[in-house]
DNA sequence: GAAGAATGGGATAGCGCTTTCCCGTTTCGG
DNA sequence: CCGAAACGGGAAAGCGCTATCCCATTCTTC
């Protein structure tokens, strides 16, 4: 015997109108006087063939009842979500809201939406937060700057990704590579190669690298790479002062090269990151050091600040929006495989913090 | 007679186990031998109690299947999703960055997903966008720096709203407010005239207004509150020129202040955006004029490249993120009417491109 | 013309949850 | 002691969709 409402079961001949709220399909439905099948398939413009005369029903009613498709209905019903989760550290840092420009750009082309995390470089947050990404059951998650190696929830955050990924999810970093996953991430190792080249070609030598904290993988790829460029001419890395990877960090490492005379033993100051030249830059400024004439300066991402300090700064610029983009594309696409790391190469942009060095030093 | 399936009929004592994928909440029950009502109230801590052992065992089953909850399944179960929708123009701007951040900030504290959809200034993508949000049937949908005022989709966008807010939705403006809909928005007004007193308190009387285009609300207001500013020192507007609210118009419009010789006239460059004034800037040391000795400077919004160019930038801080904050705090308390416009104070900030006026105009 | 193949539409079984009912046990007050 | 209330658990009715079956017609094709 089949089990029964208490209430009368009379109706049920048409799908039930829901009075208030949003309008259902079964509104819809109703209202086009055919079924819900053929409300669906019109409405998802599936393969099934419509006849024109009910087709054209149902679209005016989806019309006249301004109706929009639940996702979470179709989610559920469909078994997947057009949706990517992307985690970021910060959206207020114009790395990474570049990165994630591009990412949402590539979103819109692929008719997915977006969905977006904060983690405030904290990895308990990070945790929390790729759990709630997880319950979305997005396509895939973009993580970009994470502290997911050597933190106190690297075990458990792995174990979530490998979840993730058991369940038909796909994972790719941006801008920085993570235990075997995969990664669409600048070339620093070879765009600091080539900025060191550079600086070599201009005439500099002994360098400092004033950097953010070591355990960072971009650190030392930067640090690494530039080594190996002033090589070719000769040069070499002298010193290196570490800081956060921000403008005060760069001040104040900058500040205490000069305190302690060191800042005598270089002709170029390297900053990790453009943050940090500009800091330096101040630093110098406020000693009476002429940046870009008496010490050479260069930075690194071509942040949109970079052109407008003086002197211009030198750098290298990386194509954030195009690595957010190729990797929401690689994401979305689930043919590829996710395991590999692609390196998007950057360019040496020469600017007035790094002119060519006149033999004399100007101290 | 009830329907039948075409298979066997035996089973269906347990809930069924999903043999692939991520685990649901029926292979929760059944490891832990409970039923799916039993589990679901353990994992949503209802108001209904469970008994500790049962509790005890539907967590540890969780916990070893590492089971996340299906936000969608239960957003339609229950009717409503955790879900906040942000709309903004461009993520790639540390304005609308700043404001992302706040938005994010508070609906994490709200355990509340953030979406995003960015427009790219593009009024239908505007409309698509805002309809596809409607299908989130997200709690809320806040709106930053959109064009939908004066452009072909207006009428459908506005309806898309009202359709949205009919749906149980919430709808806010961030940064600008549009016909009678509420808002959180910088106080540009009452920010300009407090840079125009300060702006007249330094000795200058006669500002030329670089700014966007005219039929931006917030350049309006930000004209007039400047005007009125500078009257109360006696001080006047001389002459306005637009161009494109970004660093290039900045550089074009005062080209042409330049070339026109009119920027004569002027003791003060009002530009409308610190990015306008940075392009200011450049254009008038091409031309050899200092900016900052020879014609004054001011901006708005202190953007972080503000304090970083030379001379450092006079400009209307105004806490972005905490607009965004605020906005989203607001957006998601559903016993707050969302009707009024909130205008949150700025603060000027005098640098070094503004300084005292000297009374002989080096020239 | 009759068998077989399209064709187009409807009924309905889920999807993974929440929540309302309903029911067997305890616990209590009188 | 007995009936009432409280307690804790399970069955199952949805939520708004999609997609699979199934069926009544209309075309084809010898």
């Amino acid at each position: 015997m089949p089990p029964r409402r208490m209430g009368s079961d009379v109706r049920r001949t048409r799908p039930r109108a829901s009075s208030s709220g949003n309008p259902t399909l079964a509104d819809v439905a109703a209202r086009a006087g055919v079924s819900l099948a053929t409300a669906s398939r019109v409405l998802n413009d599936s393969t099934r063939k419509v006849g024109p005369e009910h087709r054209e029903r149902v679209v005016r009613a989806a019309r006249e009842l301004n109706y929009r498709t639940d996702l979470s209905a179709q989610a559920i019903a469909r078994g997947s979500a057009p949706v990517l989760a992307l985690l970021v550290s910060s959206i207020d840092d114009p790395y990474f809201s570049a990165i994630a420009e591009g990412v949402a750009e590539s979103a819109h082309a692929h008719g997915v939406i977006v969905t977006i995390a904060i983690t405030a470089r904290d990895s308990e947050r990070e945790l929390t937060s790729v759990r709630t990404i997880r319950g979305q059951r997005p396509r895939a998650i973009l993580i970009s700057g994470s502290r997911i190696s050597g933190n106190p929830h690297t075990g458990e955050l792995l174990e979530e990704l490998r979840a993730f990924t058991a369940g038909g999810g796909r994972t790719l970093f941006l801008s920085q590579s993570v235990g075997g996953l995969g990664a669409v991430r600048p070339a620093n190792s070879t765009g600091a190669q080539d900025l060191g080249i550079a600086v070599s070609r201009l005439g500099y030598r002994r360098a400092a690298v004033v950097t953010g904290a070591a355990h960072l993988e971009s650190v030392a790829e930067r640090t690494e790479g530039l080594r190996r460029g002033l090589a070719t001419g000769g040069g070499k890395i002298a010193l290196v002062e570490g800081d956060s990877f921000d403008r005060s960090g760069g001040y104040r490492a900058t500040r205490r090269l000069i305190e302690s005379g060191r800042i005598e033993e270089v002709d170029v100051l390297c900053a990790g990151n453009d943050f940090m030249a500009v800091g330096a830059m101040t630093a110098l400024r406020d000693s009476g050091i002429q940046p870009g004439r008496d010490v050479a300066i260069t930075g690194f991402n071509d942040i949109e600040t970079a052109a407008d300090v003086t002197p211009q700064l030198t750098t290298v610029r990386f194509p954030l929006a195009e690595i957010g983009r190729r990797g929401a594309d690689l994401a979305l696409d689930p043919s590829t495989p996710l395991t590999e790391d692609i390196c998007v190469p950057g360019e040496v942009i020469l600017r007035a913090s790094c002119p060519p060095r006149t033999p004399h030093r100007t101290a």
